[in-house]
DNA sequence: CCACGATAGGTGTATCTACACTTATTTCAT
DNA sequence: ATGAAATAAGTGTAGATACACCTATCGTGG
């Protein structure tokens, strides 16, 4: 560390190519265009994520949803609370008291199925200002692993 | 929209590659890589973002600054509040009463300097996961204009 | 001068995110 | 059998995100 009355030669320039503020920013621009485009079918892309996730690969226990959504087990647990408000998904234990099984619901299917046109639309605009070769960079990217 | 009874064609198989998803989940996993490591430093790499921008350009309106982060002028604002608390910024009103100019303070620079070591040891571990490919994916997403 | 559109920003509300900590239960070594 | 380690998940707290709506001020055409 510098002591006082030391010149600060540090290359804070640097920090104009953090990787975290970039894909940071990255996903919010997404998250607005396809929360733009699927406000009218009620479902946030975010819920329409996680409802989707559960229709294609079936019940499981939360902490595993977690780890597929590389999300935080707490975050998810907030987040279910609004599908499960809506009666999108259900909540039941199994064998194991400990874990919590979340299933998508008939209503919830319908919610996905009402909100599919809308996310379409979104994913085929993003997928333009993106580019073939930007779509191709969001692809590898996703295959890193980060963790 | 299909009508009762109808089979449902649809290939939601599809959104199992949706940009956003994919965006967000990055954005999530490189964040909590980043805030792992800055930790001990006492500023998150969000707050670490905007002081580092006001550092490198110097006082700007609030909508300015949002612009130049592709984020909501009001999230900005919010975003804001706890870096005030801490004195890391100042809020001022210049020649138009409507603008609020935002700049970074002598202990916000402090911060900065104080989290820059770990902001670049975060930047050099991400980097690696990332490896060059990854690196040049990420940038190139930088670069695209998604509005 | 003044009405009005444009500009700059704050607030209410809701959701998303995650760390630290805690509870409950299972599994396993002895 | 039993106690410790491992596993699964909820809660407190705090911050990040953004839409809808609101206020205040500026600039400009008439």
């Amino acid at each position: 560390m510098a002591r006082t009355g030391e010149p600060d030669t540090t290359d804070y320039m640097a920090t104009a190519g953090c990787f975290c503020m970039t894909s940071r920013e990255a996903a919010r621009k997404i998250t607005r265009l396809y929360d733009s485009r699927m406000q009218e079918s009620g479902v946030r892309i975010t819920q329409f994520t996680i409802l989707s996730q559960l229709m294609l690969r079936g019940e499981m226990p939360i902490g595993k949803l977690a780890g597929l959504l590389g999300m935080e087990r707490t975050t998810l647990t907030r987040n279910l609370a609004p599908l499960e408000e809506q009666k999108w998904i259900t909540v039941r234990s199994g064998d194991d008291p400990r874990a919590r099984l979340i299933a998508i619901t008939a209503p919830g299917r319908a919610a996905v199925r009402r909100a599919f046109p809308y996310w379409s639309s979104a994913q085929a605009q993003v997928g333009k200002l993106l580019g073939s070769e930007g779509q191709a960079a969001l692809k590898l990217l996703g295959s890193r692993n980060l963790g």
